[in-house]
RNA sequence: GGGGGCGUAGCUCAGUCGGUAGAGCAUCGGCCUUUUAAGCCGCUGGUCGUGGGUUCGAGUCCCACCGCCCUCACCA
């Protein structure tokens, strides 16, 4: 650098934006009172929605009344509270704050009167986006909002950052996800799919561990990537120096452990898929893949179908509040809205077979498979160079798929063998494997297979599959000897299952895009 | 990857045919002890995503790039 004047006087303090600079003037204010800006340590807070509910109608009618009498007792309650200061109406002598927290929002007066002097002068100081800590009793104003009149206030913390506008709050969905701790105090809505996808998880693990499942961990770096055919992210472990994939699934090493000799096991975590990101995809994401040795798909089904419909039940009687439960609902009632549709989890799931759904939608049978060849051709579907089953698969996710009611969730079952190369063949039609996929609202929910446990068979498979693999398939994917060794010593049969978790937190929270059920989803760096 | 849309004050958004950059809220100053997006008076605040180009003159037209959204394609 050129030795020049400088072109502002001092230091980087010019550089912070005026908004900034008035706030750091403010918490100087705060700091001048003898009050600490960023808080401390604070006993018997309570969150907003229990302070309301707090609430003594009597107790704050008899102070109203006889308030100013001699030996009065007060006997309204008197809470304790903290919550970002969202709204600030300055009266002069009387200044009202909405505070919110992560139950909603509450009122909270401050009188030069009633309150003490420091907590006056605090919330003369203070500015939107602040966390404040209130106490005081509560009561109703005469518009009959619940108030909680300060005694004493306090600093939460200092906001040095300028809030969203108050009414509009934050709309532009880039910030509300590259900055999600704005959109989570600013958007009630996502706060309330945040703490429910948090109860989701905990009611998942909890069915599961009910019913006698283990939770397990199992690798999710790998020296190459199994259970599924996705493109894995690659890294390098400089100890070794050796390549690694992150997993794809956890199917192959869960299915390790029922050889092992766990009889249930379920793993709940992320895995991880170097493909494409839209909608409904996300690079890192959540599954559940669950083993029950001497069960089969129908077990599972049975299983599946019990926890989606207790899930939906469970948001169908939770209201805004997490610790408020509405009215009961009928478990055999529960309907849940889903953009335009309502989806009925109540009424048993519909159930329907591959090759049913097939020719209802093609109008001919599965067998008939030269006209599945004119059909892809007709539609312009890829059809050059692919076996019978490729083809006909390829038409029924164009045409059959689209036919299955998105309000009603339904079991698709018997899908071809050769789709399904990890699953046990039907032993009356060997072509179509013990399977079924679950649809709702027009997503793929998750999978579920009678697990196939014949190691010649599984090997057979496997070698059919990397001869259809592509050159940058290959290099990738290699026979996963050690799981057939596995198999050799003898996998139980067993019924497997796997179900999108941040698909089912978009169902049951009604949110049409996997970006908004997962706390921080990928973004492109600026 | 294809197609479409968007990017302007801290936030939400206008900006006509190319002619000095606008509003509301927030901020700042003043008044107010029952407000509800409080109200009233006054004042601030801009690298118009970035970089080029056309033009006497560009937020506006053209090109490239960056980011986001929608959609199609791909994806066991």
């Amino acid at each position: 650098m050129p030795e020049t004047e400088p072109q502002h006087e001092s230091t980087g303090e010019l550089d912070v934006h005026r908004l900034e600079a008035q706030r750091r003037a403010n918490r100087d204010a705060v700091a001048a009172l003898g009050l600490a800006p960023y808080g401390q340590r604070e006993k018997d807070l309570i969150s907003l929605a229990e302070a309301a509910r707090q609430y003594d109608e009597n107790a704050d009618a008899a102070f109203k009344e006889h308030g100013k009498e001699e030996g009065f007792a007060d006997q309204r309650p008197r809470v304790r509270i903290g919550g970002r200061i969202m709204l600030h109406r300055d009266n002069g002598k009387l200044i009202w704050l909405n505070l919110r927290d992560h139950t909603g929002d509450l009122q909270v007066a401050v009188s030069k009167r009633d309150c003490d002097e420091l907590g006056f002068n605090l919330a003369k100081a203070s500015d939107l986006g602040d966390i404040a800590i209130a106490e005081g009793p509560l009561v109703k104003t005469r518009t009959g909002e619940i108030t909680v009149w300060a005694s004493s206030l306090r600093a939460g913390v200092k906001s040095l950052a300028p809030p969203p506008e108050k009414w509009s709050g934050l709309a532009d969905p880039e910030i509300r996800y590259r900055k999600r701790y704005i959109d989570l105090y600013t958007n009630p809505e996502v706060m309330r799919t945040f703490t429910l996808r948090s109860q989701i998880i905990a009611r998942i693990r909890r069915f599961w561990d009910e019913r006698g499942f283990l939770e397990v961990e199992t690798p999710v770096l790998q020296p190459q990537p199994g259970g599924a055919a996705a493109r894995p992210f690659r890294s390098h472990l400089n100890a070794l120096d050796m390549r690694v994939v992150m997993r794809i699934a956890t199917e192959l090493h869960l299915k390790r452990l029922l050889v092992g000799g766990m009889p249930r096991v379920y793993e709940l975590g992320r895995i991880f898929r170097n493909e494409g990101v839209d909608r409904q995809h996300n690079p890192e994401f959540t599954s559940i893949e669950v083993y029950e040795a001497f069960g089969d798909c129908w077990s599972m089904l049975d299983h599946t179908e019990s926890l989606m419909r207790g899930l939906a039940h469970f948001i169908a009687v939770t209201t805004a509040d997490p610790d408020v439960i509405s009215e009961d609902i009928d478990i055999r009632d529960v309907k849940l809205p889903w953009g335009d549709i309502t989806v009925d989890y109540g009424s048993p799931f519909a159930r329907f077979t591959y090759s049913e759904l097939y020719e209802k939608a093609l109008g001919f049978p599965i067998s008939d498979t030269k006209r599945a060849r004119e059909e892809a051709k007709n539609r312009k579907l890829k059809h050059e160079g692919l076996d019978d089953v490729f083809i006909i698969n390829e038409l029924f996710e164009e045409v059959a798929e689209p036919l299955i009611d998105p309000g009603k969730p339904t079991f698709v079952t018997e899908y071809p063998s050769a789709i399904s190369p990890l699953t046990r063949p039907l032993p009356d039609k060997p072509q179509f494997a013990g399977r079924w996929d679950l649809f709702i609202g027009g997503m793929e929910i998750g999978t579920s297979y009678t697990e196939l446990n014949d190691p010649d068979i599984q090997i057979a498979k496997f070698q059919e599959q990397l001869a259809g693999a592509d050159e940058e398939e290959q290099a990738i994917r290699t026979m996963d000897d050690d799981f057939i060794e596995a198999l050799k010593v003898g996998m139980p049969p067993a019924g497997g299952l796997g179900l999108g978790v941040d698909r089912i937190v978009m169902l049951m929270t009604n949110n049409r895009s996997i970006r908004d059920v997962i706390l921080f989803p990928f973004m492109r760096p600026t």
